[in-house]
DNA sequence: GCCAGCCTGTTG
DNA sequence: CAACAGGCTGGC
C-alpha cells in the first residue's frame, strides 16, 4: 500500500507520541506476520525512535530490565515495573549497563495494505489486526493488514541488515546520496530496461512505488514503457530532479489516500487530489485534455498521457 | 526479465 | 464471475 511519502507520514504521526510508548504487552492474533519473535520477549521495551528507510520503518527499541534474570513475582520492584522503567529511563547513566540495557530494531514493511494504528487499549482491535502492542499509558499500536503481505521482523540492533530487502536498498531519493551522476550512471547500466521498471526497482532508488513512478514520468513527459537507452540525458536529468520534488509534495499533502491508506491516527492524506495520471484511465490529461491511457509495464498498471509523454 | 504466488476485498 | 489492487520474492 504505502510508498515513501505514506510511510514517512506514518512515521511522523507515530513519532508525535513517542515518549508515551512503553510496551507493556504484545498480543499476537496472527503469528505469520511476525518473524524472529521467538528470540525475544517484548515486555517492558521502550520505543526510542522510529526511522524510515525506503518503504521500511525501523523501530529502535530499548529494554532496561534483564530478560534472562527477571525478578521473582513477589518482588515489589517487579510489581511496580512501570514506575521503575520510567525512573531508569530518566537516568541516562543506566543505559550503558549491559545487564539492564538491551537494544533491538523492529523492522516493519507494510507492503500493499498494511496499517499501523494508534488505538485505545480497551477498544477491540479492528478486523485484520494481526499484532497489538499495548502501552503503559493505555494506548495500543495495532498492526493491521487485510492481505497479510506485510511483515514485522525483530533483530538485535545492528543486525537488521541481515534482511536482504533492507540491505540491498538503493539511495534515499530525498538525500544527498541520490546524485545526478548516480542516476545517470545507473541509467547507463540499465539501457535496455523500461524506465518505469528502473523507478520501481528498490535496489536503484528506495521508496518509489506505482503511484509516484507514474506521476514522476508524467511530469517528466516520458512514457513509462520507454527504453532508458532511448531517453536523452537532458530528459533523465529532468526526471532526476522531478522525483524528489514529487515525493516532497506528496509528503506535504500527507500521502495519497485513494483506497485504504491512513496515517497512525487514521487520518487520510490529500495527494490524491493532485494526481495527474495515476488511476485516471479515460479522464482528460490536466495539460492537453487527451484521455489518459493505461498499459502494463513491469507487470504493473501504468497510466500516462499519450500526447504529453513521449 | 517475466510471472506466479502470497491474501482479502472491491469493482466492472 | 473475472480482473484488479500503494509490493516483493523466488523460480525459471
Amino acid at each position: 500500500m504505502p510508498e515513501l511519502p505514506e510511510v514517512e507520514t506514518i512515521r511522523r504521526s507515530l513519532l508525535k507520541n513517542i515518549d508515551k510508548f512503553f510496551i507493556s504487552e504484545i498480543i499476537i492474533y496472527h503469528p505469520d506476520v511476525l518473524l524472529n519473535i521467538e528470540n525475544f520477549s517484548l515486555k517492558n521495551w521502550k520505543i526510542q525512535n522510529i526511522r524510515r528507510r525506503g518503504k521500511y520503518l525501523l523501530f529502535d527499541l530499548q529494554k532496561y530490565f534483564d530478560v534472562l534474570n527477571p525478578p521473582s513475582e513477589n518482588n515489589k520492584a517487579f510489581n511496580s515495573i512501570s514506575k521503575e522503567t520510567k525512573a531508569i529511563n530518566q537516568n541516562s547513566s543506566f543505559s550503558n549497563d549491559p545487564s539492564i540495557s538491551q537494544k533491538m530494531t523492529m523492522l516493519i514493511h507494510l507492503r500493499m495494505t498494511g496499517k499501523l494504528l494508534i488505538e485505545e487499549k480497551d477498544v477491540l482491535p479492528a478486523k485484520h489486526t494481526h499484532v497489538r502492542f499495548l502501552f503503559e499509558n493505555g494506548k495500543s499500536l495495532d498492526f493491521n493488514d487485510v492481505r497479510r503481505f506485510g511483515r514485522i521482523k525483530l533483530f538485535k540492533s545492528g543486525e537488521e541488515f541481515q534482511d536482504q530487502g533492507l540491505a540491498n536498498l538503493g539511495p534515499e531519493p530525498l538525500s544527498d546520496e541520490f546524485t545526478k551522476d548516480y542516476f545517470l550512471q545507473t541509467c547507463q547500466h540499465h539501457r535496455k530496461s523500461q524506465i518505469k521498471s528502473l523507478l520501481l526497482n528498490q535496489k536503484v532508488i528506495a521508496g518509489i512505488g506505482n503511484i509516484y513512478a507514474d506521476e514522476s514520468l508524467f511530469r517528466a513527459k516520458i512514457r513509462p514503457d520507454r527504453l532508458i537507452g532511448d531517453i536523452s540525458q537532458k530528459e533523465l536529468i529532468n526526471l532526476h530532479q522531478i522525483i524528489p520534488d514529487i515525493l516532497e509534495e506528496a509528503i506535504g499533502h500527507r500521502g495519497t489516500s485513494f483506497r485504504d491508506y491512513v496515517d497512525g491516527f487514521g487520518n487520510k492524506g490529500f495527494f490524491q487530489l493532485q494526481l495527474a495520471v495515476y488511476h485516471k484511465t479515460g479522464q482528460p490529461c490536466p495539460i492537453c485534455k487527451t484521455p489518459i491511457q493505461k498499459i502494463k509495464v513491469a507487470g504493473r498498471s501504468s497510466h500516462f498521457c499519450p500526447h504529453c509523454q513521449k
